[in-house]
DNA sequence: ACTATTTCCTGGATGC
DNA sequence: TGCATCCAGGAAATAG
């Protein structure tokens, strides 16, 4: 499941492999009803858009545009609402179900980045770079013609996974990145919070980025238990947080992320964090550390990993 | 303003 | 073998 390190990962492959690449034209799903309009506006944004950039904001990958000379606006995109891709796998070659309204608008200029394509990998999502021929994957939810002459596609079986266009800088990803919050500001996240710190770091309005793996690994690296109350953690200790959380998303992306169930990054490589998940997936194993038993519990419904002896 | 709980979604694992 | 059930998990929606 793409966490912070995954998505850096993701991020990184793509921008090396699509940016200054121009999207020709975009297939999109069939979208369970309600946000048909949405699916306009993505198609409508995409199109004849160049890829300035591809980045990673939290657990968000950023794709900026900029609209290639001459090519007609989008017309007005408004604030991010969230799409849910489409359920009808395609058969065959997909046809083209975008708007073309806008026939006589104004001409753009070369103007910089106008609009963002947000990505959400959600659980099982991926973005796939490929050649037009290979074979189009059940629960593949977007394809877009690139003038390179390649595909990128979204694939996303459990549907957790959310499209977006974002016009240029209004794009809300949530909390401070970990990886730049000082030890002021990420202390005060937790001043005054009664909720368990595992949920604590897991709400993308604080840190944005950390999900079930790494906020498991932060919390055994600086000794706390998932289950304390944010604010009755001393500072000290929230310091010592505040290192592990960075520590383990530096190491975990410098490997490439964790690899569990099917992740892999944008060349279809592995990552490698997983083999230094210290409590993670661990339940029942020894602690690294002291030997005892890894316990598992559950808090606000995510499984919760961490050694009962070294984390108080 | 917070916090806790429910819901979405499918494939893989488990159990009978 | 087949079928039902459970589980994984991010974040939005809902309830308290």
């Amino acid at each position: 499941m793409p966490e912070l390190p995954e998505v850096e990962t993701i991020a990184r492959g793509l921008a090396k492999r699509v940016s200054g690449d121009v999207i020709e034209s975009v297939w999109l799903g069939q979208k369970p009803e309600p946000l048909k309009s949405t699916a306009q506006e993505i198609a409508a944004a995409l199109e004849h858009s160049r890829i300035a950039t591809v980045r990673r904001m939290g657990k968000h990958i950023v794709f900026d545009l900029e609209r290639e000379n001459g090519s007609p606006s989008p017309g007005k995109v408004r604030k991010p609402k969230a799409m849910r891709p489409g359920s009808v796998v395609p058969t065959g070659l997909p046809s083209v179900p975008h708007a073309k309204a806008h026939k006589g608008v104004r001409p753009t200029r070369s103007n910089p980045t106008e609009a963002q394509w947000i990505v959400h990998l959600g659980m099982t999502g991926r973005l796939q770079v490929c050649e037009p021929q290979s074979e189009v994957l059940k629960h593949t939810h977007a394809i877009l013609k690139l003038a390179s002459g390649r595909e990128l596609r979204f694939v996303d079986p459990r549907r957790f996974g959310r499209l977006s266009i974002a016009t240029a800088g209004g794009f809300d990803a949530g909390g401070m990145e970990p990886l730049d919050a000082d030890l002021d500001s990420f202390v005060a996240l937790f001043r005054g919070r009664k909720t368990p710190i595992k949920s604590a770091l897991l709400n993308q309005k604080l840190l944005r980025g950390v999900g079930n793996i790494y906020a498991d690994e932060s919390l055994f690296r600086a000794g706390i238990r998932p289950r304390r109350r944010a604010s009755t953690i001393v500072r000290v200790r929230l310091a010592k947080l505040h290192m592990s959380v960075k520590e383990v998303l530096r190491e975990a992306i410098a490997l490439g992320g964790s690899s569990i169930s099917d992740y892999v990054d944008a060349d279809g490589q592995e990552g490698f964090f997983q083999l230094r998940h210290r409590v993670y997936g661990r339940e029942g194993e020894p602690c690294l550390v002291c030997k005892t038993p890894i316990k598992r519990i559950v808090i606000a419904g995510r499984s919760s990993h961490y050694c009962p002896a070294c984390q108080k």
